[in-house]
DNA sequence: GTGTCTGCAAAGTCTTTGCACCATA
DNA sequence: TATGGTGCAAAGACTTTGCAGACAC
């Protein structure tokens, strides 16, 4: 698998068996393809993405990853309201923090990294006040808007 | 059920008939369930709750009156990482806006109400800045937090 | 070598659809 | 009366589970 080489080397790994999970040829594939897209990919997404260099990896171990990735906080799990769940890096390796647009009609993400510094000052404000009075210990965090695109809004 | 003169229904209807709906007795019933409650309710939630008062109800019937509800933006649908959708009036009657605290282990949801103002605040410019810049007709938000809740938090 | 992980098939769960009958406007 | 709405049963779609063989450490 050639090109984009990270300068960190796969620091998931650490997480990764810091929580008893073994390094498998299917994990490493599938967190690739989550590291290599931009998009909102479901289970099914990945498994024929991953398909393609592995041919023998199931969807089953795809959904099995997932659930793993999302229970130690790798990936962040979404419903953006098309009956599937889509998954996305919660640290991409770009570095692009973003948010989204979803299109309640058509279904379509829109990310956008506007207003993200002052989300963030309002979110920090709101994460340390909440975690103290609620005792919640919070991990992340969804704003998402929803209406009507500029394609499904011309029609 | 005698009939009466014609009157100004709750305010629901209009919106109801502007859609080209109709106001049906199951729909009332299911309608009055969002509004008398405080809880997140899924669909057989509601379901079983409309079937104390009136038993014939089915299932169905409420899956699509929560579909046009949420159509015509009356009420939200989320999705809470249980399996399941969950459904919320936009409006609530007692006027409580408020957000979500969802623990990801034992899917508890709190609602929090603090920081709403300056979170309003950073919704109205963001919302401005956003349907201008993506030509985007914004409806609605979600903003939530993830993390362990204080029983999960303990164990 | 041992405890995990994997793929396949089957099962599960929530949600949607087809259809004949019923009710609202 | 004419549409739109409803309930039931069946189908659909995504996701999870059981199990025997394979693999990481």
């Amino acid at each position: 698998m050639p090109s984009r080489r990270k300068m960190m080397g796969p620091n998931w790994h650490r997480r990764f068996k810091g929580h008893g999970y073994r390094i498998t040829v299917p994990r490493k594939a599938i967190i690739d393809v989550l590291q290599r897209t931009k998009k909102h990919l479901s289970a099914e997404d990945i498994y024929l993405e991953v398909h393609k260099l592995y041919s023998q990896v199931g969807l089953t171990t795809v959904y099995r990853t997932l659930e793993i990735l999302t229970e130690i906080g790798l990936i962040f799990k979404f419903d953006f309201g098309d009956g599937r769940a889509r998954y996305e890096l919660v640290e991409d390796p770009r570095g692009d923090h973003h948010h989204h647009l979803v299109c309640t009609q058509c279904k379509r993400v829109i990310n956008y990294s506007e207003f993200i510094d002052e989300e963030l000052e309002f979110l920090r404000r709101a994460e340390k006040g909440l975690s103290k009075k609620y005792n919640f210990d919070i991990k992340n965090h969804v704003i998402q808007f929803y209406g009507i695109c500029d394609k499904c809004g011309k029609a």
